[in-house]
DNA sequence: AAGCGTTAAGTTACCCGTAACGTAAAGCGC
DNA sequence: GCGCTTTACGTTACGGGTAACTTAACGCTT
């Protein structure tokens, strides 16, 4: 006990004490059994678990790390669990980490299981739901409207006098920010008087790679698309490199529209148009609101990251005219 | 009592008891205090530390994605630990992962802090340092030999007429891979009678932004470079931008060398010269050789995981005649 | 029906850190 | 020196799951 009230600092020993105690802790190599302590529930634990569509993505990656080093700092360890964009390893990932006492949990999206709904709500610990703003979240949200995100690049798209246009992306086997974002753009581009010539959705990774074969795939027997917008900036800059390799000119031939920002782009001659998301303080808002929670601060439940239209050289006003 | 054994599938319960119990956890929304288990010292935990330098490096996203997915697949989850490239901010996270009593450790480097290493050796849990192949490894160790990989390339450069060669890295306080890799290339740059004319090591990230303002720096006032060799892919493309920016011809005028074989080469028109590393691959080693620990399996301390030159485009030897 | 093995439960103790409480000794004022 | 407070440390109990053990009930054999 007295031990205890040592390495605690909490007090109710003497200087003499404590000498001894520190002493034989570096003697003995002793590191406290922090399981005890959570366990016996006199504090709470200080994971926390945080699930993340995958890695591949540089945006979730960039998402990740941001939490990571917020919560790191103030002596939290995350709990990484990545979902595959599926609801069901999101459900058992869950099931598995709340099994472990975690002080809060962070989620990508706002989509989730009824079960996992439901076994959210019995937890009673923190969450942040990121990436899709929900303005009615399980507990607390951070991230963008993805619908507004859609709208606003189909606007310009249209703006900049493009009329039949094409979609790259990837499906999946739910609702995600990524359809969300698509809902937003169709309906502003036909709201806009422009016209979805195609919709392509691989059942793949959103990856350079599938944006460059699913690019081919989608101009194959199609003559009119003038304009395609990606699921996001890997994939457009595998479909810019697909249509540049085919000898078009972007964006006179062609426009070409990402969609999250990519790190390359900082160096890039010709800069993609995209949509510029903070990813790093995405993770960092994430991991605020969550402290906040856990030291129980006063925390408002939404929070808008915001974004903004990077026009970028990939779509032109001018050359279309 | 009886719950616990229908719960684990023990048997010694009749099926009328088991239906009863299901029925009650269904009810109750019960969920086993995995922490009471551990704790209990019964079984094991299903923890697995993981620690990285970084997430804005893609490759350690991927190795990271390449473990969890694997550890996740056979129930045990990751903890996070970023490093910053800083054996302080690792032996921290790992005096305080090990209090939680994870199942093993899984750390990026040979090069640990005092402290950390006789921590991680009282431990007796099973270890795996990855990415720097070590010979004599705490427990196991899976990656590359990273002073052969240098070696390579700067045989290669050397094979392809280039003598004065410039490099463009970041520093880090302590010993780690690129600087082993550099070694190994200086050493066989100067054995093959090439000459290291500057070496810039940035107080930075290795970013393609970085990589493109090193590479100003390093041209600055030097007009005898033919060749640059970068630390990673991102820098090396940040620098291949900065020349042809400049008008600089690659490879003629001068040859852009990077490591790490990133991801977005699959789609780009020319190839960057670089040094392929089966990023996944590693990952998923890395976690199998944890696994079979885990269930006593033998496994062999070490798994050279190989890597090969990918000669690209930024580097040429006819250009050079 | 006595004796035995089997099955289906229940009971006890333990893991380790700490809250809550107990106690002995020292310190202090008068 | 008495009675009080303060300091320093010790003791007990608890958390939840489970190994190890005990008990009760049942079925089978002879």
């Amino acid at each position: 006990m007295t031990a205890s009230r040592v390495l605690r600092g909490e007090g109710g020993y003497s200087e003499n004490t404590r000498a001894l105690v520190l002493q034989k802790v570096d003697e003995l190599g002793y590191l406290p059994n922090r399981l005890a302590t959570v366990f016996a529930g006199d504090s709470s634990s200080t994971f926390v678990g945080v699930s993340i569509p995958d890695l591949g993505n540089e945006v979730f990656a960039q998402v990740l790390e941001g939490i990571d080093r917020k919560l790191g700092s103030f002596g939290h360890q995350t709990v990484l669990g990545l979902t595959q964009h599926t609801q069901q390893q999101e459900e058992n990932w869950i099931r598995t980490v709340l099994s472990w006492k975690p002080a809060g949990l962070i989620l990508t999206g706002r989509y989730h299981s009824p079960r996992a709904t439901e076994m959210l709500k019995n937890a009673g610990i923190p969450l942040v739901e990121i990436w899709d703003l929900n303005s009615s979240p399980l507990d607390m949200s951070v991230g963008i409207n993805h619908f507004d995100s859609g709208s606003e690049m189909g606007r310009y798209l249209i703006g900049c006098g493009y009329g039949n246009i094409g979609y790259v992306g990837t499906s999946h086997d739910t609702a995600n920010a990524a359809t969300t974002r698509l809902d937003g753009f169709c309906k502003a581009v036909e709201g806009g008087g422009g016209h979805i010539v195609k919709q392509l959705c691989l059942h793949d990774t959103a990856t350079y790679y599938t944006g460059f074969y699913g690019t081919e795939q989608l101009l194959a027997g199609t003559s009119d698309i003038e304009c395609i917008f990606f699921q996001n900036d890997a994939m457009a800059f595998g479909g810019l490199q697909y249509c540049l390799g085919r000898g078009m000119r972007v964006p006179r031939d062609i426009g070409i529209a990402g969609w999250g920002d990519l790190p390359i782009a900082s160096v890039l001659p010709e800069r993609l148009t995209s949509m510029h998301v903070p990813h790093l303080k995405l993770g960092q808002a994430a991991a605020e609101m969550m402290l906040a929670r856990l030291s129980n601060e006063p925390v408002s439940a939404c929070r808008d990251i915001g974004f903004h239209l990077i026009p970028g050289t990939t779509v032109s006003a001018e050359e279309r005219r």
